[in-house]
DNA sequence: TGGCTTTGTATCCACCGCGAACAAAGCGGG
DNA sequence: CCCGCTTTGTTCGCGGTGGATACAAAGCCA
């Protein structure tokens, strides 16, 4: 029989995957590096540098690298194709969404904002979700090569339910994956099959912001990386391990909202009291400086700007802000003591407070964490824009990291 | 040039570790199970077992396994060599030690235990530790392919030091596992290599017992096992995620003792109050059934004496056990909203409190988990012997489930 | 211009695991 | 009792993957 023909090109299948990760995630600037990285033979990574080129996804630029200083022959430079495939990436969140095209290495190609009615349904929302996504597509006439969505909820694994999307007004066990997949199917939006629809990925918005911030912002290198974020409301955590999201068995894990921050708090829905999520969200800080905390919406961008712009000289602000910075900083502990990352990343409320006393939060964590180590964990803030879009643009990209030759069979 | 000759016997080495890890947990019983559960053809998994027995590390037994009923070809069973190699296992505790071989599969070849002096220090104790095992090892005859200990502290990673040996009176930071391979090689403890001597490994007892329960007992098949358990004082804590020990960044995860399980409880030396650690403890127990708790060793006997006897009988045990019963669930649900496991596995006196009142700590915990699903989380109690021993005997397995060609090098 | 160093490429080959055909071992039915 | 039937195990050949090696390319530097 004739065997399928195979070129010489296509070698190397196993390590492309990992290879296309290390250009991904910049840290494969040149065949060398990425022969170092993979621990390969150079012709090894060079075929497979090859391959990922024939596949559309990296450039090889022939023109020397950098070069500068070092001696012997200067290295090709590898980036990700600025011309390569996108995915269609889109947040949901409290006040309306934002949908956009997002290439290898979290770059956003392009982007737009969108509205909906607070008693929108999931159906309604999606549909205006990814219409604009299509859209995007259309406009650009990039090929799509999957979706990913980002919600403001828990989502349950492996059903794609989302479990609590509190500040939706959607039914909690929503099963935003279905139908943000049908949504896809009806916008003919397609996956990396080329012609067959997209399967939607959906996950919590937090989860998106750590693995984002660990492929392309201030996470990049961590091996256990934890992210605790606030919005409107509450208090949201994630955690990334060896590179990978850890989401538990089911979907469900770093609720890290009701970890008992002040054993005198405030009672919680939950049943506990002085927990994370009410003392340290926007809500809380805005009560504790006194302010009258007005609207629901809005309420993260009120407590940012108060903080940015009356810290300094208000004094009420900023014993509130120490008060939550010290509350925030015995929940990381409690968190650090459990899960032993090597690095924090906050963002939201939690990030504006760390930019405005990082000294303060860091030594309560170092205080209150056990057997910690030579100063503590690093605890840094969000580095990206629209980190949780980038993030489930990762979702839809996964596939094709794993496997780079599905780009080719479509 | 001549290269290497090589027997055809030797193919498939890349499958070899993945089988090996799938008979050692005795998740491949016949040469078939061991094709599916590879997702390799017949041939592949034939050549495989056939190097595995030829390393000596299994045995394929020619007579027709089970064969019960089911058609076809009867399988023929492939199993542990129980001739085979052993590792050197070794568990430390506030009474003394005890020491064992354990071959493949988990099982304890032969074992003794040894009593030291409570001040002694570590390199005293790993002396006669070691002592006791090579001594096994001369008694047996047996081919020593490495070593583990299992040492009731947290065990910073990279440096293999015993930050917190609070019951040993070891100074804090002990460097363990180099006291532990120094003795070993004075010793004259082989490693896989065979001439050369072991390198040891040394882990915290109840990270050993989570991955002795995982690969041989009652965490068997889950993905994210948490196991819990208490010692004489204090509480500590493990995960395994699939199927690897979860250490965190630098070997200090699972310091889950100080969680808050009562908002109006004792203070603890950590700087809360109302610690797990300080609330569930034997201590604990005993303080709360209005018993004299007595001298520091023999604690956990004790309280778990008092639990079989009186349980049924005192009302003051009924009361105490259900109280720290729900301490413990909040704790564990603490625990359950953070890493959402599968899998939940107690020890010591947990592993008691369960089996006084199952349903009523699967209750607690399910009330305060949030959007737990169905049933909740199973809890179970430890299932094994000595689980700490096969722990650290599994650490030390673990170079040759990797590689298991290493054997052969010796 | 000719070393020197590092990067990229062409060629050969060892090895791993797949596929297919065959052999083996029990069951069961005429 | 013998002949299908089913499942398991083995033999043999093949193709793809990546290693090793030698060579070519492209810059520094004397």
């Amino acid at each position: 029989m004739t065997p399928t023909r195979t070129t010489k090109l296509e070698r190397g299948r196993g390590a492309l995957g990992p290879a296309l990760e290390l250009v991904h995630t910049g840290r494969a600037p040149t065949r060398a590096v990425l022969t170092a990285e993979l621990g390969v033979t150079r012709a090894t990574a060079g075929a497979v540098a090859a391959e990922l080129e024939a596949l559309g996804l990296i450039t090889v630029d022939s023109r020397p690298a950098v070069a500068a200083g070092s001696q012997g022959r200067p290295s090709h430079r590898l980036s990700v194709d600025p011309e390569g495939p996108v995915v269609l990436a889109a947040q949901v969140h409290a006040d309306g969404f934002r949908a956009a095209l997002v290439g290898l290495g979290g770059r956003i190609v392009a982007t737009v904002p969108g509205a909906v009615t607070v008693e929108a349904d999931p159906a309604q929302v999606l549909t205006e979700v990814v219409g604009a996504g299509a859209g995007l597509l259309r406009e650009t006439g990039r090929r799509c090569l999957g979706a990913g969505l980002a919600v403001p909820s828990a989502v349950a694994e492996p059903e794609g339910t989302a479990l609590n999307p509190l500040h939706l007004a959607w039914p909690p066990g929503a099963p935003v994956r279905e139908i943000f997949t049908r949504c896809l199917a009806e916008a003919g939006v397609t996956g990396p099959s080329g012609d067959a629809p997209a399967t939607g990925f959906a996950a919590n918005d937090v989860n998106l912001v750590a693995l984002a911030e660990h492929r392309h912002g201030a996470g990049r290198g961590a091996r256990d990386l934890l992210c605790v974020a606030t919005g409107h409301r509450g208090v949201g955590g994630a955690l990334v391990l060896d590179g990978r999201l850890h989401t538990g068995s089911s979907g469900l894990a770093l609720e890290v909202g009701h970890l008992t921050v002040d054993p005198d708090g405030r009672s919680c829905h939950c049943g506990g009291r002085g927990c994370l999520d009410v003392e340290t969200d926007p809500l809380a800080f805005l009560e504790a400086a006194g302010r009258e905390p007005g609207p629901e919406t809005g309420l993260l961008k009120r407590a940012l700007e108060l903080l940015r712009t009356e810290y300094a000289t208000d004094p009420a602000v900023r014993d509130a802000a120490h008060l939550l910075i010290d509350r925030l900083g015995l929940g990381l502990a409690g968190l650090v003591n459990i899960l032993d990352p090597d690095r924090i990343i906050l963002g939201g409320l939690h990030r504006a407070l760390l930019e405005a006393d990082a000294e303060r939060l860091q030594n309560v964590i170092a205080e209150r964490s056990l057997w910690g180590r030579d100063g503590g964990v690093p605890v840094l803030a969000c580095a990206l824009d629209y980190s949780g879009l980038v993030g489930a643009a990762e979702l839809a990209w996964q596939p094709v990291l794993d496997d780079p030759m599905t780009v080719a069979r479509g």
